[in-house]
DNA sequence: GGCCAGGCCTTTG
DNA sequence: CAAAGGCATGGC
């Protein structure tokens, strides 16, 4: 028998689980019977929501409380961000909606991985590289693999990773490893880091431009007034706050910084948030 | 089968 | 400094 722990949730503390896990900001949780299956670090964990109920088999409470951030004030943060009505109905529509604390180097590589790429295939490239060179982790769900370590993908040649779908970003992921491998106190100087010191630590990482870097600060460093502006939220913003700024194809430095410089002071120090609300919403709408 | 994707790097104007 | 190509691959 499974040991299952149960977490409540409430109006003061709310939570979404498939809000949180299929918002995009995660690429390896799966719908399992009715349940959420995912590894977080080397443990396979599930989850299921019924209501106000969070039901958790495979992790101790504080683990998910930390994964999840439960701790984290989100009707505060939600009420700071909730501008004018195009935001405020991706609040309502994804309340619940949390940012998950990642692992930095799980982060680094995925985001790596995402650039120019799609979600389903972002999702396959991580798939493959952690059943190539990932541990197996056996579990009542399934055999599923961990998120291979810096020395391992370190160890590859850039055509093992080209057959894992990577790509070209094959030899950014092999510089990363081995960057990391050669300093591995590399995470815990950017967490000491201001959001600005932090970019500029992550984009000396090869294939680490704006977007990718923001998207490490806010998912892995919880630098909550991080802003990445993807393609998808260029044309949110084009449309409703900055009109028409440069061409409708390939989006420069000056724009992004002019995007993310306009929403970081519009929706202020959890313009994070704000960002995954709206891609979120996005998201949704594109179903149809 | 063409277009596009949680962009970045390099080269050119 | 700004602007344009090139890039590997898979989903839709």
């Amino acid at each position: 028998m499974i040991p299952v722990l149960q977490i409540t949730i409430s109006d003061t503390r709310p939570f979404d689980l498939a809000c949180t896990l299929d918002c995009g900001q995660l690429f390896r949780w799966r719908r399992q019977e009715g349940a959420w299956v995912g590894v977080v670090g080397d443990a396979v964990i599930a989850v299921r929501q019924e209501g106000s109920t969070l039901c958790v088999a495979g992790a101790e409470e504080r683990c998910i409380e930390h994964y999840f951030q439960l701790d984290l004030d989100l009707p505060a943060i939600l009420a700071s961000i909730d501008r004018d009505p195009l935001i405020h109905a991706a609040i309502v529509r994804h309340r619940g909606l949390r940012l998950v604390r990642q692992d930095p180097w799980e982060c680094l590589i995925s985001y790596i991985c995402a650039q120019n790429a799609s979600i389903p295939f972002i999702r396959c490239m991580i798939e493959n590289m952690a059943r190539c060179y990932g541990v197996p982790l056996s579990s009542p769900w399934g055999t599923y693999y961990a998120f291979p370590p810096p020395e391992v993908l370190a160890s590859l040649e850039v055509d093992d990773l080209r057959r894992c779908s990577l790509g070209y970003r094959s030899g950014y992921v092999l510089d990363a490893a081995r960057r990391v491998c050669e300093d591995p106190g590399w995470a815990g100087r950017i967490d000491a880091l201001s959001f600005e010191q932090g970019r500029r630590e992550l984009m000396a990482f090869r294939g680490v431009g704006r977007k990718v870097a923001d998207c490490i600060l806010l998912f892995a460093f919880q630098k909550f007034d991080s802003f990445p502006v993807d393609v998808w939220m260029r044309r949110v913003i084009r449309e409703h706050y900055l009109p028409c700024e440069g061409p409708d194809r390939g989006m420069s430095c000056r724009e992004y910084d002019a995007i993310a410089g306009f929403a970081r002071e519009y929706f202020g120090e959890y313009a994070g948030y704000a960002q995954e609300y709206l891609f979120a919403d996005i998201r949704a709408g594109q179903k149809r």
